[in-house]
DNA sequence: CTGAATCCGAATAGATACTG
DNA sequence: CAGTATCTATTCGGATTCAG
């Protein structure tokens, strides 16, 4: 699992980068900005995620602090995920990276192959 | 090296998840804002960042049209690195990670080992 | 000065099977 | 329902060497 040492955080762009490095990670994030989700509920907005997958990169996201796991103690288990304080002040840059991306799609049809 | 396939190009986020993917690639695009650098002064800014890293990072930006890659024919040879458009419209998204990323530095002090 | 080619180790993502 | 454990394939970064 990637960790944070204390040499990366002598740099903001190491810092995010790492952060924000896994495949899923972004959308994972920008799926919480409504509010808690429980992990079933999170895996069937993904087509593509696996299972396991997606356990990785939550665990990877809380290491980071940057979501929060909230373990209801019932039969069934019910878990939920979301964003800590540190994870909600990511949505203004998501919002622009959203808009960049659409910019960047908008433009760029001749990029893919 | 990675590639943006029609599919990405349906979502923002997995393009720009993509694009900014890159070990260096937020460093070295921050690093083009101020105008064109040449190849080993890109180089020389960065600890850790090898010849040979630093030619892939930037043959995959350049691919993504995030970079352009402008060649001077003369001896010895010399080759400038500059942002596309696109690019440059990162700039504000770049500047929010930043923040993003100081803030998270001064709050996480705990997180690193 | 700039960059291509190759090779290696580490890190991922995903498939599958098993558990409380 | 929400995990864990293990295995595999692929990718990625970095070292090294060679070339225009």
């Amino acid at each position: 699992m990637i960790q944070l040492n204390s040499a990366d955080l002598t740099c903001p762009f190491t810092t995010a980068q790492k952060v924000l490095s896994g495949k899923w990670s972004l959308m994972i994030i920008f799926h919480l900005k409504e509010g808690p989700v429980r992990f079933n509920d999170l895996l069937r907005k993904f087509d593509g995620l696996t299972h396991s997958s997606l356990t990785k990169q939550l665990k990877q996201l809380e290491s980071f602090q940057v979501i929060h796991r909230e373990v209801y103690h019932q039969v069934p288990p019910k878990v939920e995920y979301s964003l800590t304080d540190l994870g909600k002040k990511l949505h203004p840059t998501l919002d622009m990276l959203t808009e960049w991306g659409s910019e960047y799609i908008k433009n760029c049809k001749g990029i893919a192959r």
